[in-house]
DNA sequence: TCTGGGGTCCTAGGACCC
DNA sequence: TCTGGGGTCCTAGGACCC
């Protein structure tokens, strides 16, 4: 799809080897045009050995992702005029349910559909072909979208299924990667109709419960997943690789520092925030480890998503060098959401104040003293930030002291209410003198409330790891 | 030839809880 | 003295997809 666009746009490149991907010198191809494949070019193939395979006149481009994605916008506004029931797989592969709306549903009716549907997509796409595969499931309308591409139309009629299904070879069922399709060729399994001879114990035997059950199941054609439109994400990550190993300690901090902030922006622009921070290293050796933390409450905060992945960097061992870095988010959840989790899980606790802050309920403490204005509401209001004057710290605000500080003595919330100081979960706390606290609102949810105002008591706070405690 | 970047799902083992 | 059974959460790694 990547560079059926790029000969759209450029009339010169038509009919030409078109190969998109990495350029640079750790690249790989993403996609290569028919014209290029001729040459044995293909999808992940290092880019150095695509130029070595693909002729002179063949053009290497980077890809120019906001292109594609205007044109995948347009092919999916057309789908979902089809059917309200849309699954968007991919930038360039979706799941429509013809079943949910009151389409035809015979062989020629269905035929008669995905004609309309290709001539609508090559005129609103200004010219890029679309492939269809119309079935019973997804995953025969997969693999018959998959035949017969760039302009392909294949229809899988009901009672037609296995006979079309069991010449294949395995390596068509979705699910069906190189680790898998080894091990079936070990055991002389070659074809789908191979497969459906394996009986359900040997293939939980070689591929474990899930796996081993699925392929069972998908060589018989029985395959009832749903078509869901909406479906959330769970992760949201970035990760780069270096031209060449990366040894320097500052440099990879900053390339965390930039990595985390990609990450965070992402996240915030979906309204999200997540629990776990993860890690990614590759070594020169293309070993490739990973280290995860889990906290108690979600952030959307970059400079804590930053703080806990070089936290995580530590842990593991850079002197020879890395060739990837990655920072990821996961255990997502939206904040509002959370709040209310949190809410009730400190209300069973008997954790008022963290209930209150939770919950932004108003007039929650009619004793609380005013030290500063009260925050913006809403999503786009910058954080406030508080400092507290030297001396015994005073926090304030609905906010409370986390992070990866860990105060020290007890914290208490003025009107008496005493809290553990494992409740305190959002906020950000960043200082360098004894007894000093700046608090920084964390999150899009402002209190609305009244500012509420509580004390850290003697002896102040303490970093939790030396090494973090300045903040730039 | 020398291996991207963004994701999803699964497994196994350990900690912890009742 | 000898050691359960079930469940959840977390981490690390691997397979797979586009």
């Amino acid at each position: 799809m990547f560079a059926a666009v790029e000969q759209r746009d450029k009339v010169s490149l038509r009919g030409k080897p078109v190969v998109v991907g990495g350029v640079a010198g750790r690249g790989v191809v993403a996609t290569a045009s028919y014209e290029a494949r001729a040459f044995g070019v293909h999808s992940a193939m290092p880019m150095a050995r695509a130029r070595r395979l693909a002729p002179l006149n063949t053009a290497f481009l980077s890809p120019r992702f906001a292109a594609y994605k205007r044109t995948s916008e347009v092919v999916m506004r057309l789908l979902s005029e089809v059917s309200p029931l849309v699954e968007q797989v991919s930038i360039d592969e979706a799941y429509v349910d013809l079943a949910v709306t009151g389409n035809d549903l015979s062989v020629p009716g269905v035929i008669e559909l995905a004609r309309r549907l290709k001539a609508e997509i090559a005129v609103v796409t200004g010219g890029v072909t679309g492939s269809i595969g119309a079935a019973s499931s997804k995953l025969l309308a997969k693999i018959g979208s998959d035949l017969n591409k760039p302009d392909g139309l294949t229809v899988i009629p009901p009672g037609e299924e296995l006979a079309f299904l069991h010449p294949l070879p395995v390596s068509r069922l979705g699910g069906v990667g190189p680790a898998t399709e080894q091990r079936l060729h070990r055991s002389g399994v070659r074809s789908v109709g191979d497969l459906a001879g394996v009986s359900l114990d040997l293939l939980v035997d070689w591929f474990g419960t899930a796996h081993g059950t699925g392929l069972f199941r998908l060589a018989r054609a029985q395959d009832d997943r749903p078509v869901v439109s909406d479906r959330e994400a769970k992760s949201v990550s970035a990760e780069e690789t270096f031209e060449v190993d990366v040894t320097d300690p500052v440099r990879l901090k900053r390339e965390l520092d930039l990595l985390a902030a990609r990450v965070v922006g992402r996240l915030r622009s979906g309204g999200l925030a997540g629990r776990t921070v993860n890690i990614k290293v590759r070594h020169g050796d293309f070993t490739t480890v990973t280290r995860a933390v889990t906290r108690d409450h979600p952030t959307d905060d970059g400079r804590l998503v930053a703080q806990l992945a070089r936290r995580l960097l530590a842990e593991v061992d850079t002197s020879g060098g890395i060739r990837l870095l990655g920072v990821g988010v996961s255990t997502l959840a939206d904040f509002a959401q959370d709040d209310l989790f949190t809410a009730a899980r400190a209300e069973q606790q008997g954790d008022l104040f963290t209930a209150a802050r939770a919950a932004d309920v108003e007039g929650f403490a009619p004793d609380a003293e005013l030290v500063t204005e009260p925050p913006e509401t809403g999503a786009d209001s910058p954080a406030p930030v508080v400092e507290s004057p030297p001396g015994p710290a005073e926090v304030t605000g609905p906010a409370v002291v986390a992070g990866p500080a860990v105060v020290a003595g007890p914290v208490v919330w003025r009107p008496g209410q005493d809290v553990r100081h494992e409740e305190l979960g959002a906020g950000w706390v960043q200082g360098s003198g004894l007894g000093r606290v700046t608090v920084r609102f964390e999150g899009p949810r402002r209190p609305s409330g009244p500012v509420r105002t509580f004390a850290v008591d003697d002896p102040g706070l303490r970093p939790a790891d030396p090494p973090d405690w300045t903040v730039p």
